[in-house]
DNA sequence: AGTGTATATACACACACGTGTATACATCCC
DNA sequence: GGGATGTATACACGTGTGTGTATATACACT
């Protein structure tokens, strides 16, 4: 993955402010309550996760109000398939029902971590 | 989350490394082969991983052999089945919320990330 | 014993990045 | 109009971090 997605994410104020967003769309005044910076910061940051496709933005009247996008959640749930097998292998104790979805999925897997 | 998972991921040549230790097990001056760096970096690397719980080590004669541990992932997928929702289910549960708001002024619509 | 391979760590350094301050611009309300 | 609020950007700064070089240790093989 060539993404920028772990590096918008690496930050722990962006991922408050998607955290905050996850709970539907915000005005900017809104995240800089719900983190510790300036609100000039939390500017910049929404320009990283914009430009990022993390988020799409709306005026209305003279607030931004800032949402999710799937995008990058998706290619995250992407890049993680690859290694699904490392903890779900673990569940399949407890229920064939898992057990069978994963096989069907993951076809041949070489070694299993526990 | 107050993990480290994302910091840790944030860098590519440590994404590659982990992306390696996918297919199994691996020596570190395989793993050298592997990214563009020379082998300290590797190997600090591997200390940064293993602290943050991503690898195990095992030695077999002089060789160090890294492999995959599942918690680090399990973390990854519990903070992003939050924001599951974006994508898989349509707009029930906290969509509806986001759902009402945006449809009640629909307004002009700046950019757009599907 | 001695040489080559495998790995980890110390040090120095350059560069990226997050932050605060200050400022510019737009919009709202009286 | 004019002050207040909301937001974005420019600049400077300090700190964190990834990397290379050099070195130390452990093991393998002859």
């Amino acid at each position: 993955m060539e993404s920028v997605v772990f590096e918008v994410l690496a930050d722990s104020t962006r991922r408050r402010i998607v955290e905050t967003l996850g709970a539907g769309e915000r005005a900017v005044h809104v995240l800089v309550e719900a983190v510790d910076i300036q609100q000039s910061g939390v500017s910049r940051h929404l320009r990283i996760l914009h430009d990022a496709g993390f988020v799409r933005v709306r005026a209305e009247g003279q607030e931004r109000l800032y949402s999710l996008c799937a995008g990058p959640f998706r290619e995250l749930d992407k890049w993680m398939r690859q290694y699904r097998g490392l903890w779900e292998a673990r569940l399949d104790r407890f229920g064939a029902e898992l057990n069978r979805r994963q096989r069907a999925r993951a076809g041949k897997r070489r070694e299993i971590h526990p």
